[in-house]
DNA sequence: CCCTTGACTGTTATGTTATTACGTTAGATA
DNA sequence: TATCTAACGTAATAACATAACAGTCAAGGG
């Protein structure tokens, strides 16, 4: 009932197989875009986030990795995992210790995550204006910054009410 | 030279013994007042944070409380650690599986952290915009927002600039 | 006063997440 | 073809975190 894979309430962005297609061609022309090289093995990880919903841990990943006949170690995941991340493809949840596809890879962007305590979906929203806030936060603290994380818990709109 | 222990410039909140003591005694203030009690391993534990300035790992916390005559197993700083942080003396920083004594215990807010990726050191500021807009960002997703992780990496006053 | 109760501290053992180091492979380059 | 480099693979280990259970002690009711 809360599991956000049939529900599909989860996020309006990861709703289907039509939403994976879509999500994994934008990706697809932006590797090419970027001369990226989107090997197999990273194709194939970025195909299990999608497929996940949720965010996945990395030795989620490599257990389905290992399981296709990729390499069996940490690295292996790591290392594909990671390259999504910095290139643009995909995002690390700090907070779950795990990863997550991003729901709009053809363009750069700055990124909020919801996450429900009862489900454990995890919704990407933009965050446009959360991050202009903390840019203003930190030129008053003196601080140059790069990057953020910006992570919220709490209940998804399946279920806040649902549950109690 | 980059070591904000010395320097002195990390952040305008930390920046000295006389800071120390005043983050000390507003924590203290608190616990009385909310009637939590600050047992010998808490408030050590505490003592410690304010002292290290940046953010110190659970096992870091815990190599000095061991030193000292505390217990020696990891739950004993993990919990003097996430008791610290559920009642709000200190808080949490995901991005380096680090705990920081909070800067203003004196009341609740919403922080933001900076963290220097030259010289390791993180700086709490108020975060209420930022919150605002994230607050926003939630409702607009259908997401009833309970707290949020907000951590920039960049780099500080002191490192911008001066190392190159 | 004695017993129960619950918060706190401690230990052992284990589980989970992430990286270092190094050898091999395969495509690009000259 | 010889060389170079990014990518991939493995083994080993480091770093972070929790589960489960035992002993201590102070508060409160009989
Ligand atoms: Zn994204
Ligand atoms: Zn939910
Ligand atoms: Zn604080
Ligand atoms: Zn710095």
């Amino acid at each position: 009932m809360s599991d956000p894979t049939e529900s599909g309430f989860c996020c309006p962005d990861h709703s289907g197989p039509q939403s994976a297609t879509r999500i994994l061609s934008q990706a697809q022309a932006r590797a090419a875009r970027m001369r990226l090289r989107l090997t197999p093995v990273r194709l194939r990880t970025l195909e299990i986030l999608i497929a996940a919903h949720g965010a996945l841990g990395a030795y989620d990943v490599l257990e389905k990795l290992a399981a296709e006949g990729y390499g069996t170690q940490p690295p292996v995941a790591y290392r594909a995992l990671n390259w999504l991340v910095e290139h643009g493809f995909a995002h690390r949840i700090r907070r779950l210790n795990a990863f997550t596809a991003c729901a709009h890879p053809a363009d750069d962007h700055a990124a909020a995550f919801f996450i429900c305590d009862r489900c454990d979906s995890v919704t990407e929203a933009p965050a446009v204006a959360v991050t202009a806030a903390l840019t203003d936060a930190a030129q008053a603290a003196g601080f140059a910054m790069e990057r953020a994380t910006i992570e919220a818990v709490g209940q998804c709109r399946a279920c806040d009410g649902a549950g109690a």
